[in-house]
DNA sequence: CGGGACCTTGAGGCTCGTCAAAGCTGGTGG
DNA sequence: CCACCAGCTTTGACGAGCCTCAAGGTCCCG
């Protein structure tokens, strides 16, 4: 696994049209030429260990930067020593937005594995959107996206179960996974256990617990990092229907099909409420 | 009071130099040739009653606000006609900055009282940014602590107990009313219990017990909708120490002095682990 | 093989949401 | 002016959900 990274990272050296991302990373929908002069401002970096940090809170923002393999945790310290994860990036991903407008960055992020990226010098990349109105208008696309995502987070924190959240979480790794070409089904977690309550506004034991249940329930295979999704549509139901605050309407009786496993505690009470 | 508001507006369709909130609304640092060019293409929008909308979700963006007086409530519907309550717009503040990227309003923004607000049409703002360096450099301070914003509120709901969003809450707001002038010790909500309890993420009765104990602890007065913060260091202590998730260290043990009113159920457990 | 980081599991109980009902307040109409 | 109603707010009882504490597994690495 790590010789083929290393193969591919000598790809990158000579172009972007060879990357595998390609396709997902900038999909800009830029010509051939637009292509080739982003392609000559990207600074490709040595690939970073796990644990090293790609920046720190409150260094000058100095690039864009897309996920080329790996992943990466892009977190806020807070006072105590404690943090705040905010969101994980995958191969293909972009980060960096958090500091377009202050110039400072707002959160740190650090390699979750052996991780490389691809950078793009800001300053570089605003000349260049001043001659492409692709390129400009592709990158507010993609600040918009990322505003967006921040709203579902707050959405999932204030108004969700601890199981709608968990759900939510691998559902949306999932999505991410397939549309970079990887298997939606079945995957690697690069995060601890820790990292996910604590994104998730969760104790650790809570996810812990989660995993299990679910495994129970026939919805996923679980064993430490490896994750198997059997059941989509049954953990797509458990992201939809269940918000505790905020209560009222629970959707429609519509008879639960299927429900696999059954009988575990929790659920069943559930499943009396619907 | 209605006809006080009439009489400002009056005002206001002269000049900016004569809003009372000139200096916080943009304080841009500008000379009085800038600030005359702004002012030109300032749309005074004549004032919106409770319960009226200044923008819908979806909507084209089409100018930054600033509100005048009164107060509007930003929010974001969802699928289930709920909505996730994201902010609360005080007299001087800005908002609208949600659409600037994507070009659309991925919030609504609905008036909590009669309201009025500037509006400061988008293309000819950004134009205005084209000549003077100043306005764009400020633009993106406030867009940068609009995200800033965000984040804090993730932490809240992530990390922070039903005690500390409340006081946070109350504190943020007298923060901000005393940047503008007003008391920061005493004020109305002009928000419900319900949009209080939806922003917070909790149940509307979680924040009425709240109030009430507050209250009954010395640090606050309330009727209705009337706050005084009477301890305003020992609501802060709340927002500090409290952290229910990732708890670990709660702060040294040190006396916490007065504990005014005392002997309520939840504080008294809370004392002992102290 | 020992130590440490990470993960799981169990027991117990605090917090906060849910449900139900009653109190207030402002508006409307008689 | 009062009666009445609708919407907001408060209060109480109850228990579900999740956190805390504690201990034991598992894996990795030197």
């Amino acid at each position: 696994m790590d010789r083929n990274i290393a193969a591919k990272f000598i790809d990158y050296q000579v172009s972007c049209k060879d990357c595998c991302m390609a396709n997902v990373c900038l999909p800009l929908g830029l010509s051939a030429v637009e292509l080739d002069q982003l392609m000559k401002i990207i600074d490709r970096q040595s690939p970073m260990s796990r644990g090293e940090h790609l920046f720190q809170i409150g260094e000058p923002h100095k690039s864009l930067y897309a996920v080329r393999s790996g992943s990466i945790k892009v977190y806020i310290p807070t006072e105590g020593g404690e943090e705040q994860v905010h969101r994980f990036i995958l191969p293909g991903e972009l980060l960096g937005f958090d500091a377009i407008e202050g110039g400072k960055h707002t959160c740190a992020a650090v390699a979750l594995e052996t991780t490389s990226v691809c950078a793009f010098p800001y300053h570089r990349l605003e000349k260049l959107c001043h001659t492409f109105q692709g390129l400009d208008h592709e990158l507010h696309r993609l600040f918009g996206k990322e505003i967006a995502n921040e709203h579902d987070l707050l959405q999932l924190l204030a108004k969700k179960s601890a199981e709608a959240r968990l759900a939510s979480f691998l559902l949306d790794l999932s999505n991410r996974l397939k549309k970079r070409g990887f298997s939606e089904r079945e995957f690697n977690l690069t995060m601890s256990r820790h990292d996910i309550s604590n994104h998730l506004g969760l104790a650790v034991e809570t996810v812990s617990r989660l995993f299990a249940r679910f495994q129970n329930e026939g919805l996923l295979t679980v064993r430490r990092r490896h994750i198997q999704l059997q059941n989509m549509p049954e953990i797509k139901e458990l992201f939809v229907n269940v918000s505790p605050t905020t209560s009222k309407r629970r959707i429609a009786p519509a008879n639960r099909k299927g429900n696999i496993g059954g009988s575990y505690r929790l659920r069943k009470v559930k499943a009396a409420q619907v």
